[in-house]
DNA sequence: TTGAAAGCGCTACCAG
DNA sequence: CTGGTAGCGCTTTCAA
């Protein structure tokens, strides 16, 4: 674990001038930069970054601390964030905190106790004056309020574009399942759409709400049970997720229902299995990267006291596959 | 942004006692210790990790390289690595490095360049050496070499598991879809047990394989198509993970097979779609949990210089569902 | 173009 | 039980 010392002894110069050629910060005579490089090499020498981000007083790194990743949203957002933030010479901590507040804040400290510059997040309810309150720049994906920048998709669009699909495929009784509705969730938009569409349409509608911990621990045989069991004539279903949206489908083929003849289904986000799951997954694709890239530029920004917009929105799209 | 000399001054006492308090690390006066408690919160002093982890020599971070988030396995792996490693006290820092060896490389020195203590990672192939060579503790999952630590699932295991079942289902011409049978990954063993198993019993087998760059970008569309035009009177396919698994059983039923009657499936790695999918996934099991444990605990290990097992080995399971 | 040296915030050793 | 202080490895003035 060579040091620079160790370079500047091997190369007869001071450790100024290897710091200069380690990081091309002023003219350096070509000789002597030759010596320092050969030095590096031969002592296979790489900076310590923890020195480093000590001596800059700031470090390469962006903490990414979300619900769950065993989610794919939030595993696929996060390895666009990941790429993002590598494309711009950044690092990214992931840390997740699924259940409760306590674990939210304790990770966030975590996070936030300066091994990162900044953070990207989301709200899981009640946590808004919390960030507010952050010395650490830090911007939502997927939420909404006053106090911090926030990046989401368009959940309205979705809500509407989703509900419309299934109306004019000629559906009558429609159900939606919706995430849990924290408060300043964005994807609480999705389920307000979806009733008003369905209201100005005069289409019956149902609803039924999933717990952010069925979500994480993936348990939604319960609530999808209920939805077969309790409604004999639907023939629509709007999941909020691909993963609900699977499982609704899964249920209601081993019920012997025909999809999308009997039943159709309409997820969101567009995991990646939707499409490889038969009958394919009607569903609202989220735009992943542009999403990640969005969050991604915004902390740096904020990083970099550049001034950026509050709230950052992007549209969402519908993909008709094989469900309706 | 107050620091410990803040609240030094503040607390009337030295920085070596605010340390003290901090790191709980020896007898404080209470009196002393009220005062520095009283002036921590008065100033909403938190401390430096960075600053911290440069006196200390280490910080409290390991790494995990892993080929792409976007891979349920590797995800819900990650999500249990940085479960387990949260409760030893450690945050972990992940990275993905996909396709190539460039960027491999790039990615482990990004995370060696010790912001990181220890690094849990997989091969890529041609990657031994390399961690061989590497100055900061590594271990691997599901990658077998001489050089390094490593933990892995009983792929042999698995394998066997997964073709006497087809076998004992009364399947008489089986194919198998293996990842892409990189140098040292462990997987390979899943394919050796498929071929000799199917030897033993006199059953007509044929291997497909497909590529890492097909893995990573969810592409089996192609591979599947050729399994369905090039062979007409197979009976049960072993594919090497589930999202393979689902796509063979989704062209199955689009073409008019009947799942399991016609044509049985076995897929492998257990993810959590897999059992929501229609029909419900017959499939090879892997211990998340206890994988990543034992990664986590034996990079902690390593770091602390503790003596650990060069060869760890997790078992299998096979778990029957509907498509066999 | 280069070197000397003063920190960055914290820990840990040595005295007292 | 507490204080003084020398680093941890690197960056960055300030001079030369």
């Amino acid at each position: 674990m060579s040091t620079i010392n160790d370079v500047a002894k091997e190369a007869n110069v001071s450790t100024a001038t290897v710091s200069r050629v380690i990081n091309g910060s002023s003219r350096i005579n070509a000789d002597t930069e030759k010596k320092v490089l050969d030095a590096m090499s031969k002592l296979r020498y790489s900076p310590n970054t923890i020195a480093r981000s000590l001596a800059k007083g700031h470090n390469d790194c962006i903490g990414f601390l979300l619900p769950d990743l065993s989610m794919p949203f939030w595993a696929k957002l996060a390895h666009e964030v990941e790429k993002c933030a590598k494309s711009h010479g950044w690092n990214v901590m992931i840390s997740s905190a699924p259940k409760n507040l306590d674990d939210y804040y304790a990770a966030y400290n975590r996070l936030s106790g300066s091994m990162v510059s900044g953070i990207i997040t989301t709200f899981i309810g009640g946590t808004a004056d919390f960030i507010g309150r952050s010395k650490t720049p830090t911007v939502t994906i997927g939420s909404i309020n006053e106090g911090s920048h926030s990046v989401s998709s368009n959940d309205e669009q979705g809500g509407i574009f989703a509900t419309r699909h299934l109306i004019s495929r000629g559906c009558k009784k429609i159900i939606h399942i919706s995430g849990e509705m924290l408060p300043q969730r964005s994807s609480n938009a999705r389920t307000y759409a979806f009733v008003k569409e369905c209201e100005q349409s005069g289409i019956q509608c149902k609803l039924y709400e999933t717990s952010l911990v069925d979500q994480v621990e993936n348990d939604y045989a319960g609530i999808v049970g209920n939805v077969f069991y309790e409604n004999a004539d639907f023939d629509g279903i709007f999941a909020s997720n691909d993963i609900l949206a699977s499982m609704c489908l899964s249920t209601a083929l081993s019920l012997g229902y025909r999809v999308p003849q009997d039943i159709k289904i309409v997820g969101y986000d567009d995991i990646p299995i939707s499409a490889m799951i038969y009958p394919p997954l009607t569903t609202i694709h989220q735009n992943y990267q542009k999403l990640a890239t969005l969050a991604v530029e915004t902390v740096l920004n904020l990083i970099n006291g550049v001034d950026v917009p509050m709230k950052q929105q992007v549209p969402v799209e519908l993909i008709v596959r094989g469900t309706t």
